[in-house]
DNA sequence: ATAGGGTTAG
């Protein structure tokens, strides 16, 4: 029957008498994928077939048989919800026999989701008494793969087994490809190892499972050996096979798999080709992306997406978000998560958030607000906007969070200055059952360093070895940051040297490591095995072997790595180099060269370049250019918050009190805060921390009379309170007790009392030292037989004795 | 076929 003879028969009222013509009108429906019909005769079936039903065992049968068909129709239409609403009255004993439709309905689960309800099915089916047939497997654990349930698809692998079907060819690379995909290779090799008679599809699929997972030598391996073998690789081949080169950005080898293509015609596939475009994206060749992206006949959404993000790869911002307005102004494509993910990443790198708010205008009106993935990337959005609070506020709201929300919240709260947060969501996480992975842990490192939370950095650490992380560079160079800003720098030589791969970063943060504990020489060192065994430096690496140098007073192989950068390797100075250079100067007492070095300079100086100025001013005590200099910030208008200080404290250092006051007084005018000196020290895992004068700790009074103590103690050593360093102008007696109250030496009496003595004390400051503290703590020191520790957190503000960032009272500063 | 979070410098 046709469609419209079945339309004819339901319109003219003539009497549908036999549950079979409904079988037949149905069929007819879905003959022509004719939703609108099917469910006027599901209408008629229920009012008039109803009464046929329980009559006799004919009629009932029949009526079975018209649900199934309702059921098929609804399949066949994509109306999921409809279709199992139909499934679930088909009674039991009329399904029985039935594998074929329970194995539709788990093929559309399967094929649309959500996957729980194919296995949810699966089993419903086994319970029902219904035997599996070899078609069951390949759906049922592909929505095992989809939801990456490895112990239920191993177990849905033994029913298999004893069904007698995992010798079958289906079967057998359903199992591959589902093992692949979940990472377990060996299993998925093994099984592929074990097949009689290997199939293209059981090739593609092993092929797949190892691209996924970037194993590329394994995927190239697999390529040739099929060849070998005899058979042909088809298009699914070649779009298995790309992902792997892209992320190996092996170059030659994609463009030998472009050339096979072009030669067998599989180029004009738009999977193909979308495929290819994405391969040249991550080699970072944007144009030969963009020409495949051009002469493509037919593009789909996908192909739009790969090519906006491969701009967004290729850090071409721009260009992505003028594509995407290009495809929106064409009108046949509306975005789809992905590329609004996409998108939402290109937002964040240009810091652009009013453009990023409007995309998330509109992930709220086209309903994929709620997948976790867009989720996600609106909350590193806001992050990285610097728009923190609004980041916590989403995360806080945010209806599921998973691995990916807490690490883009924990690294977001680092970015943005507040690393004690991080550390406290970072536990929050862990009660929450959701387990930190390797980019989690990345995340979680810089947070230590901030803190100089070396017990918190060592727990990740010893958790990143059990995980199987520390075989990750970007792991090792995160360690490498973390115990080099805890003080340890040999720990970080060791993580550095065992590590099996390298990068750029790696040698950079070891010479930042050595730079920060005054080891210039160990830092030029350093770099000088860099180049022998061939790793090109690049422009961050002399900023790191300049700011060595500087902070080790190494004026004259600062000058000539500077020099040496652009004419030795091509790198041009950028302003943040000058920055360093003016620092090294200035530390080293040069202050007429670094200023006629400013004045040389081809840019135009700002406030972070007077300020390094200034602060070489102050530790060289010469107001005259301090005044000038000072004059220069202000000029500048409102950005130099702290310079105020800088100046007030050169003039009360030189007793000038009422210049001093007249810059603070100036300094309140202008409506400038300093930000308060702050120590803090961690005990147990949990960071303590004080500012000056400080009395809110629980500990308070225990902590003063440990003070007063160490005070007679020091006292008899022949320690004399260094009053220059009170910037106020009161009496002896009066600075002394300032003194004693010193945010540093709270923190350092609290670390006394707290830790065991043979523990080392590591005390973190957020500005410089004070030169009283520093010389006290050597008296705290050798009175307590501790060994106590400073870390100074600011470049700019490194320890005012030594002038080294990170420094030990054994240094000779 | 496209796809969320990540390390170094100032």
């Amino acid at each position: 029957m046709s469609c419209a003879s079945a339309r004819r028969v339901l319109t003219s009222r003539s009497c549908v008498t036999n549950t079979y013509d409904y079988v037949q009108l149905i069929e007819a429906c879905i003959a022509s994928k004719s939703l609108r019909q099917g469910k006027i005769v599901h209408q008629h079936l229920l009012k008039n077939g109803n009464n046929n039903v329980n009559t006799t065992t004919n009629t009932n049968n029949s009526t079975a048989i018209a649900l199934d068909k309702l059921t098929r129709l609804y399949i066949t239409c994509n109306e999921l919800e409809l279709a199992r609403r139909v499934f679930d009255t088909i009674p039991n004993t009329k399904k029985e026999n039935n594998v074929i439709l329970w194995n539709l309905m788990i093929r559309a689960y399967a094929w649309d989701g959500p996957f729980e309800r194919a296995i949810d099915l699966y089993n419903q089916m086994i319970e029902s008494g219904v035997t599996p047939s070899k078609y069951t497997y390949p759906f049922v654990l592909k929505a095992c793969s989809g939801l990456q349930a490895i112990e239920v698809g191993k177990k849905i692998h033994d029913h298999a087994k004893r069904l007698g079907l995992d010798s079958d060819v289906y079967v057998c690379t359903a199992l591959i490809d589902f093992y692949a995909k979940c990472g377990c290779l060996i299993q998925a090799r093994n099984l592929f190892d074990n097949m009689s008679n290997r199939d293209v599809v059981a090739w593609n699929a092993m092929i797949a499972g190892s691209s996924l997972h970037g194993m590329y030598y394994d995927t190239i391996g697999l390529l040739v050996q099929m060849q070998e073998v005899g058979l042909i690789p088809n298009s699914s081949t070649v779009v298995a096979v790309l992902p792997a080169i892209g992320e190996a950005n092996v170059l030659s080898q994609g463009k030998a798999v472009h050339g096979y293509c072009m030669r067998k015609i599989f180029h004009a596939d738009v999977v193909v080709a979308t495929g290819l475009l994405d391969m040249y994206a991550k080699c970072w060749c944007l144009s030969y992306s963009r020409r495949v992206f051009d002469i493509m006949g037919v593009k789909n959404e996908v192909t739009w997406s790969a090519m906006i993000g491969a701009y967004v790869i290729c850090d071409s911002t721009t260009a992505a978000l003028e594509l995407f307005d290009q495809m929106l102004l064409e009108g046949d494509l509306s975005p789809s998560a992905v590329m609004l993910g996409t998108i939402l990443r290109a937002c964040a790198k240009l810091t652009d958030l009013s453009r990023g708010r409007q995309i998330h205008g509109y992930t709220i009106k086209s309903g994929c607000f709620l997948d976790i993935m867009i989720g996600n990337t609106l909350l590193s959005m806001y992050a990285k906007c610097g728009i923190i609070d609004d980041a916590m506020r989403f995360f806080d709201e945010m209806d599921s969070k998973d691995t990916v929300s807490y690490s883009a919240i924990i690294s977001g709260c680092v970015q943005n200055g507040n690393a004690e947060e991080a550390l406290h969501i970072f536990q929050k996480m862990q009660m929450s059952r959701i387990n930190p992975d390797l980019a989690t842990m990345i995340g979680f490192f810089p947070a230590c360093s901030h803190l100089a939370a070396l017990q918190h950095g060592a727990c990740g650490h010893g958790y990143s070895i059990v995980r199987g992380f520390t075989t990750d560079t970007s792991i090792c160079n995160a360690l490498i940051d973390m115990y080099s800003k805890c003080g340890k720098i040999d720990i970080a030589r060791l993580v550095f040297d065992k590590m099996h791969k390298r990068d750029i970063v790696s040698w950079n943060a070891m010479i930042v490591g050595y730079g920060i504990h005054g080891l210039g020489m160990e830092a030029l060192s350093l770099f000088h095995v860099m180049q022998t065994i061939g790793v090109e430096p690049d422009d961050v690496t002399f900023i790191c072997l300049l700011s060595a140098c500087s902070h080790s007073g190494l004026a004259m192989e600062g000058k000539h790595w500077f020099f040496a950068m652009s004419e030795d390797f091509n790198i041009v100075p950028r302003l943040e180099h000058y920055m360093c250079m003016v620092d090294l100067l200035g530390r080293a007492g040069l202050l007429d060269e670094a200023h006629d070095f400013i004045r040389s300079m081809p840019f135009k100086p700002d406030v972070r370049i007077w300020s390094a100025l200034l602060s070489a001013c102050r530790i060289h005590n010469n107001i005259e250019l301090g005044e000038e200099v000072s004059n220069k910030i202000q000029n500048l208008g409102p950005e130099g918050t702290g310079n105020f200080v800088l100046l007030s404290n050169i003039y009360s250092a030189a007793g000038r009190w009422d210049d001093a006051a007249h810059v603070r007084i100036m300094q309140r005018d202008w409506g400038f805060k300093k930000s308060p000196g702050c120590s803090w020290v961690e005990i147990n895992g949990v960071v303590h921390a004080f500012v000056g004068g400080d009395q809110s700790h629980p500990q308070s009074a225990q902590i003063n009379q440990k003070l007063e103590e160490l005070l007679v103690e020091m006292k008899k050593l022949g320690y004399r309170a260094e009053s220059s360093f009170v910037l106020q102008d009161v009496e002896e007696e009066e600075k002394e007790r300032i003194l004693l109250y010193h945010s540093e030496k709270l923190a350092v009496a609290f670390g006394i009392l707290s830790l065991n003595p043979s523990k080392p004390i590591l005390v973190t400051k957020n500005l410089r030292v004070c030169g009283d503290c520093h010389t006290a703590l050597k008296y705290i020191a050798i009175i307590t037989k501790r060994d106590i520790t400073w870390n100074l957190l600011q470049q700019n503000l490194s320890c005012f004795s030594c002038q080294s960032y990170y420094c030990s009272y054994e240094l000779a500063c």
